[in-house]
DNA sequence: CGTCAAATTAAGGTTGGCTTAAGGCTAAAA
DNA sequence: TTTTAGCCTTAAGCCAACCTTAATTTGACG
């Protein structure tokens, strides 16, 4: 999962992309709004998080802009405890929650779960496929009420086999959700975690799609097929 | 837990700071508005503890003004026996309690329990888990009945993993609930606390997500699995 | 049947977590 | 004040989990 963050400080913004990192999202850190700007017309991301009290000010007719150019990703807005009031303005030019700096780490976690849950319309942070369901928040995976312990690499890649399904991912988008896209890996490690994941799962899993990719195997029985 | 307490009589401070400090709070202390409004911006409380004859006075508009912006934590307010009469001005504009001086530092500390509790949205202080029972009045902890002594980190850290289960817990977050945010610890203390608290309430008792934090085990059974 | 992508397996290296023990600190007791 | 006991931090070594790499086998498709 792939998050703009635009704050100016360098310490907010470092505790905000080590602790985001670690829960296995990608970060992209910008500090002003012309690199937001370029930011977003070159790459994707699933959700911005903006602050209000930026240096070159007006976040205000940013959000608008950003919004009206037709971008759908969800924006959080940060700010100051001290001019709460933007708030509003912020939210009435389009942007989709608000924290008060300062905040709990775990707070904005657990918000941009939600507002990525909304987009995408899902109900609750457990998805379910088949026998199969895991938990965004605690990490949690069954297959028929039995637990299945799973590696950071291979929840990661199942997490987005569950929030694509029906869609072919292609191995280059499976290294990009494991390392960036500044990948560097020269392997077939993604084969080797797919593999673990099939062994631990069942081995109707994935279907892979000769040349293009792989996708969630919609025969898919369980552990024991 | 970090309290903010606003209170400019030296003596009176320096008292509820060592004695909360005792028992595991993190109080930062201020002794006027502009001191809090400057704290406010930069961390985040679980609770304020406002004196209501502060030097610069005002308090009540200030109690006003810290509601509005959206703090959502807490404020009890301290008066003095000749005017109590403030009191009610205080509730008025938003604190939600108060306590005269001068008080009992357990009562203070009973009050500051029942305020975080009720803003956390829980019923009493018996908090239960599986075979696991913690008491936060008494610190009492019990598995199937029988009481089990911890030391006061291990008590801080069960706390906060009976206060978040569903939840994992990043080294750093443990870190900042025994040594608030400027933890200064380039060491594996937290493992070593973990490593007790596992000795004395069982082996199953934590789960660790590698690379992530830690979480209560579903899968726990006590103290002999 | 030949070719190439994918699956499998095993080895090696790295990282992160666990365990233990020693020494220092603090607070209570003498 | 000195002593003492309990608690905490530090550091070091060990172990297991995890990831990558690479070699080999399998199987799909022309």
């Amino acid at each position: 999962m792939r998050l703009l963050l635009i704050e100016d400080d360098r310490l907010i913004a470092e505790g905000i992309v080590s602790g985001l990192k670690k829960l296995g999202y990608h970060v992209e850190h910008c500090t002003t709004q012309n690199q937001a700007t370029s930011a977003l017309s070159t790459d994707t991301f699933q959700l911005l998080i903006l602050d209000l009290g930026l240096p070159d000010g007006l976040a205000i007719p940013f959000i608008a802009k950003v919004k009206s150019a037709g971008l759908d990703a969800p924006i959080l807005v940060l700010t100051a405890w001290d001019d709460v009031d933007k708030k509003v303005a912020a939210l009435d030019a389009g942007a989709d929650d608000y924290m008060v700096k300062p905040f709990d780490l775990r707070e904005l976690e657990a918000r941009i779960r939600v507002l990525v849950r909304r987009h995408q319309g899902r109900q609750s942070d457990e998805l379910q496929w088949r026998n199969l369901t895991i938990d965004l928040a605690t990490q949690d995976v069954r297959v028929d009420d039995e637990v299945v312990t799973l590696t950071r690499r291979e929840w990661l890649l199942l997490k987005e086999f569950m929030l694509n399904p029906k869609r072919i991912l292609s191995r280059e988008h499976l290294e990009s959700v494991l390392y960036g896209w500044d990948s560097e890996v020269e392997s077939n490690a993604i084969e080797v975690h797919l593999h673990h994941l099939r062994k631990k799962l069942g081995r109707t899993l994935l279907r892979n799609v000769r040349g293009v990719g792989y996708i969630l195997n919609q025969d898919y029985q369980g552990k024991e097929a």
